[in-house]
RNA sequence: GGUCCGGUAGCUCAGUUGGAUAGAGCAACAGCCUUCUAAGCUGUGGGUCGCGCGUUCGAAUCGCGCCCGGAUCACCA
């Protein structure tokens, strides 16, 4: 049982013998005491006023009495205005920091037989270019969310929609055909990903030329944009795709297959992985049934033309189309049809899809006509919507060059991380190869962390200068911070400390109880952040947590200490705060160095 | 115009189901390396929590109205 449980059964119990009022313990939430008034917890009196019919200060002094009395785990307890500060036993602490170092898995929920299954969908990139910095941000928060929902007790099944088909695709096999020579990437000495995206970007140039000598030569812009051969052969591609013309398939075929394996190398190099991979070219025609099914059960109609919509009026939207009148599906369509399919996969109780913001609507409308066609997770389906990543010139625009790619931005970090160390003499004793894989957990931890700090709903900027900066609020603080903790369990057994000593008696100072209190806070800020969806806040939990162990750190010598039974109660304290790092980092997906 | 989301220090951001005098980092200035890793620590300065009204013992937090910024409102995905 946790110190707040305690303190908040004491309470409830204090009400009923003194007022004769019940109260549920957990509707009294303790919270830590400020740091300027004396006291570990502090409980907010004025909800009792009404049981007590007495002011706010003789009815903390009151409860504060009581508990006093008749908890041994109360010292003592002061009042100020409506606010009962009060201060544990000592001794409890160290019972709370032991309980935590026997507890292999603290703070994580295990998974059991009936634990719900969470489907997360992220990535869900196109496969005519590269990942860029907005895939970064939605992958690294879609692989946090997992571990997030996994240290919830979820079943967690992480899944990837790729669209590998339409006029995207077309243009750059068109372009490939057309200019490329043959070319590959092993020929080119290329990633895939990245060699099919510079024949985008070519049918882009091509096609701009184009259009610009159909309108010096007389035509309107719209007329020339409808003339454009180059676009009708893409169209003409992406038909004879659709028939399932052997020739179109196999280039199709081919070039996916190059642009996979770039993201395979990019999605590694991330540490982000998936169970089950979709792919829109199987999934896009499954919508169909459903949406008939639907027009049965009179929840969409029919048009005159032959298109299908349904009407979301009384649900406070607007009209939304489904089916062309030539048949064919819309995005929404296919995702109906990709719901469907999953729900044939797995048993889905909840699905949350990690995709940017200026897709709120879009999900707002799934959610209902799931919830309409008789999916359980419809109606609660989560949309877990982030905000754009900006850079401080401005917006990214691929045509103008300002997209950053995410394999150049992890390879910038991993080498100024190098740099940066190099320069401090950081890597003097180690071995090239320890080095490279110091600099790239430290070049990638600095990137994901400075990315997940933020509230997703936020649009951010990324600074790759401020990025860079390894100080303050940053991976490479936190994972400093536990690189020394790991150099003083080292030294610890060198020097072959006792560490089974008995702890009976000790007094942790201020801010031991400080930090064992921070520690006990894990398995709540856990909980928290499965219900808010919020990596950030596990994030900045941990900073707190660091930044707290470093003032500690500075003030009091640990391995210097001459008495046995303190100096073992600050490594112990020292490997714990090193293991909830490590837990709440690997929550993140980044990695901590041993050494660095 | 309709809908949704943001607005907290010069900058980047926290702020736990409404709680005490709103917190960090960066930037600026002043200190601290014979002591477990100075990528660190300590101190100083810096605020109309976008604006107003309301709800109550108490509002950055909840409600209503307005202002600013973003997204979206396609037979694109």
């Amino acid at each position: 049982m946790s110190i707040d449980n305690i303190i908040s059964q004491a309470t409830a119990d204090a009400v009923k013998a003194l007022y004769g009022v019940d109260i549920l313990p957990s509707s009294i939430a303790p919270q830590t005491t400020k740091k300027e008034f004396e006291g570990n917890l502090t409980i907010v009196v004025f909800p009792f006023l009404k049981a007590s019919r007495k002011n706010p200060e003789i009815t903390a002094q009151e409860i504060g009495q009581y508990m006093l009395d008749n908890c041994n785990a109360v010292k003592d307890f002061n009042v100020i205005k409506g606010f009962l500060n009060i201060t544990i036993e000592p001794a409890f602490w160290a019972g709370v920091l032991i309980h935590i170092n026997e507890t292999p898995d603290y703070g994580f929920k295990a998974e059991t037989s009936d634990s719900e299954l969470v489907m997360i969908e992220y990535s869900s990139p196109n496969t005519n270019k590269p990942l860029h910095l907005g895939h970064v941000r939605n992958n690294l928060l879609g692989f946090s969310l997992s571990e997030i929902m996994k240290a919830n007790g979820y079943k967690v099944v992480k899944t990837n929609i790729v669209n590998d088909r339409g006029i995207h695709i077309c243009k750059s096999m068109l372009a490939w055909q057309k200019w490329g020579d043959g070319i590959t990437p092993s020929k080119a000495g290329k990633k895939g990903d990245h060699l099919i995206g510079d024949f985008y970007v070519l049918f882009d140039k091509k096609y701009k030329a184009e259009i610009k000598a159909l309108i010096e030569s007389g035509l309107s812009q719209e007329d020339a944009e409808k003339s454009s051969k180059l676009m009708l052969e893409a169209r003409e591609m992406l038909r004879l795709w659709e028939t399932g013309d052997q020739n179109v398939r196999s280039i199709w075929q081919m070039m996916n297959e190059w642009v996979y394996a770039g993201f395979d190398e990019t999605y590694s190099r991330m540490g982000v992985n998936f169970d089950k991979i979709y792919y829109e070219s199987n999934t896009y025609l499954e919508g169909k049934d459903k949406v008939l099914e639907g027009i049965e059960n009179g929840i969409m109609y029919r048009k005159d033309d032959g298109s299908v919509w349904a009407d979301l009026t009384a649900d406070g939207l607007d009209h939304k189309l489904l089916l062309r009148g030539d048949g064919t599906s819309v995005y929404m369509t296919q995702d109906i049809g990709t719901a469907k399919l999953r729900y044939q996969d797995y048993p889905i109780d909840k699905m949350i899809y990690v995709v940017g913001n200026e897709q709120n609507y879009h999900f707002q409308v799934l959610s209902l006509l799931l919830d309409k066609l008789g999916f359980k997770w419809g109606k609660d389906l989560v949309h877990f919507s982030y905000g754009m990543v900006e850079l401080p010139e401005g917006k990214m625009k691929s045509r103008e060059g300002t997209v950053v790619d995410a394999d150049d931005l992890m390879d910038e970090m991993i080498t100024t991380a190098k740099e940066t160390s190099a320069e401090m003499g950081k890597l003097s004793n180690c071995s090239e190869a320890e080095a490279n894989d110091i600099s790239r957990i430290i070049g990638l931890g600095a990137l994901k962390y400075f990315i997940l700090k933020v509230d997703p709903r936020k649009n951010m900027t990324f600074n790759p200068k401020e990025s860079i900066d390894f100080n303050g609020n940053t991976g490479p603080f936190i994972q400093y911070t536990y690189a020394r903790i790991q150099s003083v369990l080292r030294k610890t057994s060198e020097a072959n400390i006792d560490m089974n000593v008995d702890f009976n008696g000790i007094q942790p100072n201020e801010k031991e109880i400080a930090i064992i209190q921070r520690l006990a806070d894990f398995p709540s800020i856990i909980e928290e952040a499965g219900k808010s969806y919020s990596p950030a806040q596990i994030a900045n939990y941990v900073y707190d947590l660091v930044k707290e162990y470093n003032q500690f750190y500075h003030d009091y010598s640990i391995l210097k200490e001459s008495d046995e039974q303190v100096r073992a109660f600050r490594i112990l304290l020292s490997k714990n705060v090193g293991n909830i790092i490590k837990r709440g980092m690997s929550l993140l997906g980044i990695e901590v160095p041993s050494r660095m």
